[in-house]
DNA sequence: GTGCATTAAAGAACCGGTTCCACAATAACA
DNA sequence: TGTTATTGTGGAACCGGTTCTTTAATGCAC
């Protein structure tokens, strides 16, 4: 119903309408104590012109409001845009401000400088690293801040089990028994628990087997020429990417160079079915994960807890086509 | 600079320790006239305690504030994150509230009752089609409102020149001489811009060959099921989908059927280069769209014209290899 | 030096809520 | 039946700004 949205009708007009003080309607509004028969009153009204307080001046008689901000380092991804989507599900009463940052730590600062000009309720900080600024903006905030992405030992966190990620991973490539792995790696220093976390299980697993490592970027165009490069030197018969979208650019490199290694993706489930042959990946479940984002917000929100709270998500590895005996 | 925010300092604060009244301070915030000396004296306050206006406060005064309600069917689009970040890129002093409505219009609807009961100062809707009950709630909005995605006559709006794009594509698929199409479609009632408007073109261009429409999803399970029913019956050499996702679902049915016809899409520019073989489509800069968005929300907003403003993007066709005499 | 316009600043009212306090009416208790 | 809780209500203060009105101070002309 969105009548009489129009004039905007406030306390004061249900409050002299009904003919009872606006302190009355206010309780009414917030379950204080209101007869039966005062509340019937007011609710005829309220309910005839549709009334809803304004949350301006509520929040500035609360001092805090229901707006949490969410900055996330990019939306066109299916991993960000599913954590969003677990955020949402178990909200009932927040509002969520998204700020995009497009990967640019520049942004992040910028983006806590706004939420926090905006007095939101709270932030849940999407990130694949923190700079010492970041950082030192977080801890100087009073803010609730729960931060996922990467393992930051002094703020609330809910991380993905990137070490196991890459020891199960490990395991199974040894089953693979290949004879040349290539490695598409990123920036440890871009992203700590991909760059190095995930890779610690696989580098393990390959200490007896030949392989190369190339550090390479979460852009397509980038990925296609560095592993293009690498490939045409010499062929490899395994193909382990950080990250589906790397793997997906590894992909194209090898049928443009007519090779036909195996592959291996982590992440984002999407791309793993798009692609020909369908990817294996280790796979996390994003949308639960932006649930238990959610869930450690509201706990660190209403009950302030005094240690650090850490939440580790687990996922699981998903065999598809791409390491199949063979996909020629 | 982020310190301080703890104790939030108020303009009452400021006037105290300025040693003036607080409405000398809100003249030298809003650039009324203060003298040199008392600028100065307030100056030096507000740099040190880092002070800015509680925004909440000043919404509730000036009933108006720069928060602009953004709904969007989904995220996980790069049409939808480029328009995003085409609002941004122009955009200095607002901030956008982005809600997500997973292309379910009883969201679209709860997305503008709550954007009102925000006191949002106006909404941009991204969006496939438009129920009545929308109609009639933008209808009844006091709010500057503009749309994109479909062309519907009474609001402001922004929209893709799908009836050209059709007609484009017409007249490459001539140029093809293809022996038997299949067209992929999605309903015109879920998406009238684009099962409508995009197709009279093709559609035009196929009189005298041999053709079979299907009306299939956006979801590409549902398109590859579709799809492969469709081309295990007969073979096709050439495939049109409504958008790049749909021929993605297309292009594994064909793979899985050993089948090599060509492929054209529509749209999200970015599809087209993670398949193999690179999808030919017809592309729309959404990037610019989004730009062109906020210039005509910041136009209706600000000079509020009596006439209703109609935007046309329009789009091109990047040929790829999907279409290459034989990517067999 | 008086009169008048201009400018700077203070003070009060207001935006639309919530909350504290006082008070009355009713209910429970002894 | 008198006393004490309990409940319902109105009034006032307050949140942190903006804006209108009033007052004081200054500058300028005659």
């Amino acid at each position: 119903m969105i009548n009489s949205m129009n004039k905007k009708v406030t306390i004061n007009d249900i409050a002299s309408m009904a003919n009872v003080a606006k302190s009355t309607v206010s309780r009414y509004l917030n379950g204080g104590s209101v007869s039966e028969h005062t509340r019937l009153k007011i609710d005829r009204i309220v309910e005839k012109y549709n009334y809803t307080p304004n949350t301006f001046a509520q929040s500035l008689k609360q001092q805090t409001n229901h707006t949490v901000g969410v900055i996330v380092p990019r939306l066109d991804s299916i991993a960000q845009s599913d954590m969003l989507r677990g955020l949402d599900e178990l909200n009932k009463e927040d509002t969520f401000l998204i700020i995009n940052t497009y990967q640019d730590s520049n942004r992040v600062l910028a983006a806590i400088e706004k939420l926090h000009s905006q007095n939101v309720g709270g932030i849940i900080l999407l990130t694949a690293n923190l700079t010492d600024e970041i950082r030192q903006a977080l801890t100087s905030s009073p803010l609730p801040i729960v931060i996922q992405g990467q393992d930051e030992p002094n703020f609330h966190r809910v991380i993905m089990n990137d070490i196991e990620a890459g020891l199960i991973v490990g395991q199974y490539i040894k089953t693979l028994s290949p004879q040349r792995v290539l490695l598409l790696n990123v920036d440890s220093n871009i992203d700590y628990a991909v760059g190095h976390d995930r890779f610690l299980g696989i580098k393990e697993s390959l200490t007896h087997i030949p392989h190369q490592e190339i550090i390479t970027d979460f852009k397509l165009h980038l990925t296609k020429k560095d592993s293009y490069k690498a490939m045409s030197k010499q062929q490899f018969d395994l193909v382990v990417g950080a990250t589906d979208r790397i793997v997906v650019g590894a992909m194209q490199s090898a049928f443009a160079l007519k090779q036909h290694p195996k592959f291996i993706g982590f992440g984002q489930s999407f791309f793993s079915e798009t692609v020909s042959p369908n990817l294996t990946s280790f796979e996390f479940d994003f949308f639960e994960t932006g649930k238990a984002l959610y869930r450690l917000f509201v706990k660190v929100r209403d009950h302030k807890p005094k240690t650090v709270q850490r939440q580790v998500i687990n996922g699981q590895l998903i065999i598809r086509e791409s390491t199949k005996k063979s996909n020629h």
